[in-house]
DNA sequence: GCCAACGTTGGC
DNA sequence: GCCAACGTTGGC
């Protein structure tokens, strides 16, 4: 099992998006960074997923889902009226992949950006969520950080 | 293959 | 809204 941080923005989808979900899930769709894609195509079932908000007044880790559902054709870069849409991908050698993922459950808090940032010196030393100018929307969460994350809620 | 221009991400 | 960082595109 493998533990991952999954980005997005509020506005767009946040938690109570996916809580209220049918079947409080949906398919990660509009991925277009190969290395995000990539590590998306490495997710199996059951590995457990960091909820972050991107983009926002307080960004941070709010809540924990799973997947669901390994990695599969997005669809939406078929669809030209789709704003993800990709001429290059096409359904017989697909370029884009998602996976589904599940809602488990809100955090009691947020916990932000900036505390985080506070131990990248030590506990939480080599995260990649933290490395200068990250902008990856899928990052891999070491084991050991995944638990002394989860131990600060 | 280099690199400037451009678009996007995302913290602040 | 600003802007740094980064990925992609396209001319050469």
């Amino acid at each position: 099992m493998s533990f991952w941080l999954m980005k997005s923005e509020p506005d767009v989808f946040g938690i109570d998006n996916l809580r209220t979900a049918r079947g409080k899930r949906t398919c990660w769709d509009g991925v277009r960074n190969y290395q995000a894609r990539n590590f998306m195509r490495k997710m199996e079932v059951g590995d457990r997923i960091f909820f972050y908000h991107s983009n926002c007044a307080e960004p941070g880790i709010v809540g924990l889902a799973k997947v669901v559902k390994e990695a599969y054709a997005d669809h939406t870069a078929f669809d030209p009226q789709d704003a993800h849409f990709d001429p290059k991908s096409n359904r017989q050698q697909p370029t884009w992949f998602m996976v589904d993922v599940q809602f488990e459950r809100k955090l009691s808090r947020t916990i932000t950006l900036s505390e985080l940032r506070s131990q990248a010196q030590s506990a939480l030393d080599g995260l990649l969520l933290l490395r200068r100018g990250n902008r990856l929307s899928v990052i891999p969460i070491a084991e050991k950080h995944w638990h002394y994350i989860l131990a600060l809620e």
